[in-house]
RNA sequence: GCCGACGUAGCUCAAUGGUAGAGCAGGGGACUCUUAAUCCCUUGGUUGUGGGUUCGACUCCCUCCGUCGGUGCCA
């Protein structure tokens, strides 16, 4: 780290001098203290991040010197970088060889800075793209192009007015006439042409990788891209978009340890939701017909590939439907996304991966069939914890032992169905014991009608004819609460609100839950949750 | 939680017990079509932290911190 004078603020009150030829010994040594206001630092007695940021300092105090400020408040912006080209290439091809004139561009300078003698190449990047700047003597003036040469570095943002061309290299650039400060850079970016590679730093400071790795940046782009389209289509749907507590008094809704909080003003302990699903039922009590919400979720547990504790759920309810519905919703949804997002239902993931169609429809697999499949068991044959047990023993299968019957069907599925489930699949008919919150299916009642939407071998979401019988409920959550107290610290505790809400009728609904991190996963080719996460989770450093 | 790997200059990486290096970035200079610009010169280090072994530690051992990978847990 840098001496903490240098910290931008402290070192701006000191002056900066320069003293070549160089003194053998280092005038200023790294020191917890600030030195006074008009104290001389000696920059080229500096060394390591204190050189480098003087460096950029100095050309900071000559801006002000010169009576400009280097945040100014106020730009003009007549282009995008990308439509400042688009125009040229119009104009090009009516025959021009220059123009528009009159263009401004707003940016960040990136990259090298490209300086032979009376001119200099750099490229300036916006959101939309990055456009080279020309700069000359012989155009600028004298003046302004010294100006500009002494104080520039790598990272500022600018203003640049001129006249688009083409350079002899064939590179559409901007010939520029002036040159804007519009906010000073202090500190060095990530290396121009390898980028910024260390994991750890890319998450810490997610601004340095978004703006040195432009995949990065394309890839949350495209991120609020999904969740715009998730929206335009559950809108077109005729849902409502509603917000429900983040903050519950009971935690319910799915089965995960939560995060606790202390609510002050109720005087309480709180949880941070694990699910919005109970509260978005209350909403279809109320008399609201298609609810959704797209919120963070928190499940105080752990985090790998898939999982983060903190997560985007999508949640949406549609009364009079039913999981039937639910699944040719998500089929439709699902490729509308890909379409508005990605230009395409086809997706190829990374490292030689298969390439999977999102079109529907989507294959349909029970949980009986897909694990008969897999596994040669018939679930519904051997429908006792003893007879399951030994129909994996029988077939000297690896399957880590659990307490019940509907737990190591779940345990199969994982191990066996999933990875089976590259292209999309809804895996459907859950056990009833896996499901408490789902109705039964009116011909088999040993199966819910549950589905979950699978995806190159991750879950996607959750789904289910939702129970709308207050007296089961009931009884399905005394079950769950058995559970608990059994030691399944993951069983929520009984929601009677939740009940007393049900027992005033709620409709026949279909109710969903999709993962916005892991569809977005999907959309971008993305293997690694955090790589769609802005920024995730991380230890605080000592 | 467990197992393994990693942590060296602003960035990307070398240095396997014997004086911590390179490229890029930074500083000075030259250069009016470059784009990893080029050329000359050049600054820059508490090797994550704390301890230990040793005449001597980036290197070997231990502690702690952080990150990654695997594994466990995760409707």
């Amino acid at each position: 780290m840098s001496p903490p004078f240098f910290d931008a603020g402290s070192a701006v009150s000191c002056v900066l001098v320069r003293t070549l030829p160089r003194p053998k010994e280092r005038s200023m040594a790294p020191n917890d203290d600030p030195p006074p206001a008009g104290t001389e630092i000696d920059i080229d007695a500096l060394g390591g991040m204190a050189q480098l940021l003087a460096a950029r300092l100095e050309r900071l105090q000559a801006i002000r010197a010169a009576g400009i400020d280097p945040y100014p408040p106020r730009v003009e912006r007549t282009h995008m970088t990308a439509d400042a080209v688009a125009a040229f290439d119009t104009i090009e091809a009516a025959g021009g060889d220059e123009g528009p004139a009159g263009v401004k561009l707003c940016g960040r300078l990136v990259g090298a800075l490209r300086r032979m003698g009376g001119s200099m190449f750099v490229h300036l990047q916006d959101q939309s793209g990055t456009v080279q700047l020309h700069l000359r003597r012989d155009r600028m003036g004298e003046a302004d192009f010294g100006a500009a040469i002494d104080r520039l570095d790598p990272g500022d943002f600018v203003q640049a007015d001129g006249t688009m061309f083409r350079t002899r290299a064939g590179e559409v650039s901007l010939a520029v006439d002036r040159v804007t400060m519009l906010a000073k850079s202090l500190r060095p970016l990530p290396e121009k042409w390898r980028g910024l590679t260390d994991v750890e730093t890319r998450l810490r400071q997610r601004y340095l990788d978004m703006l040195s790795n432009e995949s990065v940046r394309q890839r949350f782009i495209q991120r609020s891209l999904i969740v715009r389209a998730m929206r335009t289509f559950l809108d077109g749907r005729g849902f409502l978009e509603v917000e429900t507590p983040t903050l519950q008094p009971i935690y319910g809704g799915g089965a995960a340890r939560p995060f606790e909080t202390h609510y002050h003003a109720l005087g309480q302990t709180m949880y941070l939701r694990i699910a919005d699903e109970l509260y978005l039922k209350r909403c279809l009590v109320g008399g609201l017909e298609r609810v959704y919400e797209i919120c963070k979720d928190f499940r105080n547990e752990g985090i790998d590939r898939t999982h983060m504790p903190e997560f985007t759920m999508m949640e949406c309810y549609w009364a009079y439907a039913d999981y039937n519905d639910v699944m040719a919703l998500v089929e439709e949804m699902v490729a509308a996304i890909a379409l508005a997002a990605n230009g395409t239902t086809r997706v190829t993931l990374p490292d030689g991966g298969p390439e999977i169609e999102l079109a529907p429809p989507w294959r349909r697999w029970t949980v009986r069939d897909a694990v008969q499949d897999t596994t040669g068991i018939d679930i519904a044959a051997a429908d006792t914890l003893a007879a399951l047990r030994a129909a994996i023993a029988e077939r000297g299968l690896h399957v880590a032992p659990q307490p019940t019957w509907a737990k190591t069907v779940d345990e199969l599925v994982g191990d066996y169905v999933e990875p089976q489930c590259v292209q999309p699949t809804f895996l459907m008919d859950h056990p009833v014991a896996l499901s408490p919150l789902a109705k039964r299916k009116p011909d088999d009642p040993r199966w819910a009608e549950r589905f979950e939407p699978i995806v190159a071998g991750f879950e996607l979401g959750n789904s289910f004819s939702e129970l709308n019988d207050p007296i089961e409920q009931r009884e399905r959550f005394e079950e769950m609460a058995r559970q608990k107290a059994a030691g399944d610290d993951e069983q929520p505790p009984i929601d009677d609100d939740f009940i007393e809400a049900l027992a005033h009728g709620m409709p026949p609904t279909g109710g969903l839950g999709i993962g916005v991190d892991r569809l977005v996963m999907v959309l971008t080719g993305t293997m690694n949750i955090r790589e769609v996460v802005l920024f995730p989770a991380m230890r605080t450093e000592e």
